[in-house]
DNA sequence: TGTACATCAGTGAACGCGCGTTCACTGATGTAC
DNA sequence: TGTACATCAGTGAACGCGCGTTCACTGATGTAC
C-alpha cells in the first residue's frame, strides 16, 4: 500500500496537527501513539516511517502548538489586546487548541532536549515580539516582555488548574487588569 | 508483619512525604507507586492499606507538596523579599522541594477533582497571604495579589522549562525587578 | 511511451515491559476475658 | 497480670492492560531501461 510522496508529505502533517493538539489537550504521557494515529487516519504501525520516536514527534508537535496556538493572537498589535485575547474565557476553556506554554509549561521541564528546545526557541521569538508593544528603552521594553509573558502564561495556567468557576473567573479578570490596560511599572 | 498503630501512622505520613516530591520532580504519571513506597521502606503490596487509588495519594502529596514548597517562603513579611526567594537560583533549580504550582501547575487541569480541589484551596488561602504584603484598598490589594502569583508561577515555569541558562537566568532576574522591588501598579 | 523492477508508506500482529491493582498469606499488635 | 484470639499493616507474587517499538508483509508508486 505504498503511497505517494505528497499523500506520505499530507500524512505526516496531520500526524503532527493531531499529536499538537491532543498533547496540550492531554499532556505528553496522556497519549499514546495508537491514539494520535487513529486520529490521524493511520495504523500506528506507520508511525516509525515518519517519526524516530515519540519524543522526536513530541518535540515536532510543540513547536507547532506554540506556534498555532499563538497564531489568533498575533494580529493584535496593542498591549490590551493581546493579553484580552490571550487572558479570554475562550482560551482558558480551550486548552486543546490555545497556547503551548499554558498547556504544557510544567511538563516541558521534565522532557529530553528536543521538546525543550523548541520551548525556548519560542519563548526567544515571543519575547522579541511583546517587547514591541511597549515603549521606553531596549532594556526597560524586554524586562516588561518577560514580565508579561510570565504573568501571562501563570495566570492561564492557574485559570485552569483551579477547581472554582469563580476563583478562576476572577484571576483572568484580574489578570487582565494588570497586565493589559493597566500595564507594568 | 503487622506494625503499630504510631509505626502504621508514621508510614503513611512518609508515603506521602515521598511521593509529594517524586510528583513535583517527575509529574504524577513519572512515578509509579513501586518507586514511592520502595523509596519509603515499604513493598508496594501495602499501598492499598493506606490509600483507595493513585489519585487519592496524589491529592494528598500535591496539598503537602504545595504547603512544604512555600514553608521557607512564609517567614517573609515583605513582597521584595518573598519575591526574591521565590524566584532565586535556588528555587528554581531545586523543582523537588520546591513551589508545587510551578513544578505541577499545568498538569493539575488534567487532573481529578481531589488533585484540583487541593491546588484550588491553596491558592485560595495564598492569595489571601500575598495580598497583606501590598497597601492600598481590599479590591486592589487583591488584584496585585493576583497579578504577582501568576507572575511568580509563569516566571519560575519558563525559566525552569527554557533549555537556555542565560535565558532562564534572564527571567528570573526580569521578573524578581518587575514583581519585585519595582512592583505592580 | 511502455514495461519490468525496486522502493517504501502503510498494515496488522506481535514483543517485552511497567504500570495500577488484587490477593493469599504472615506474624506482630491490640483486645477480650 | 496473663493468656488466647482476632485484627490488620505489610509482603511478594500475580493479574490484566496499555504502552512504545519491531517486524514480515502488501501493493501502489516511482524509476531505469
Amino acid at each position: 500500500m505504498r503511497v505517494s510522496r505528497e499523500q506520505a508529505a499530507e500524512n505526516r502533517t496531520k500526524i503532527v496537527d493531531v499529536a499538537s493538539r491532543l498533547f496540550r489537550e492531554k499532556g505528553f504521557d496522556g497519549v499514546g501513539l495508537d491514539e494520535i494515529m487513529r486520529e490521524a487516519g493511520l495504523t500506528h504501525g506507520g508511525f516509525y516511517r515518519h517519526f524516530a520516536s515519540k519524543d522526536d514527534l513530541a518535540a515536532e508537535a510543540l513547536a507547532k502548538a506554540l506556534v498555532r496556538g499563538t497564531e489568533k493572537l498575533s494580529p493584535f498589535t496593542d498591549l490590551n489586546g493581546y493579553v484580552s485575547a490571550y487572558l479570554s474565557d475562550i482560551h482558558c476553556a480551550d486548552r486543546r487548541d490555545g497556547c503551548g506554554l499554558a498547556a504544557l509549561g510544567s511538563d516541558v521541564a521534565r522532557e529530553g532536549t528536543g521538546v525543550r528546545r523548541a520551548l525556548t526557541d519560542y519563548v526567544a521569538a515571543r519575547l522579541g515580539w511583546i517587547a514591541r508593544l511597549f515603549g521606553g528603552s531596549a532594556r526597560v521594553k524586554r524586562k516588561r516582555a518577560i514580565a508579561t509573558l510570565s504573568g501571562l502564561v501563570g495566570a492561564l495556567t492557574l485559570a485552569r488548574a483551579v477547581d472554582d468557576p469563580a476563583l478562576s473567573q476572577e484571576i483572568l479578570v484580574a489578570a487582565r487588569e494588570a497586565f493589559g490596560k493597566a500595564g507594568l511599572r
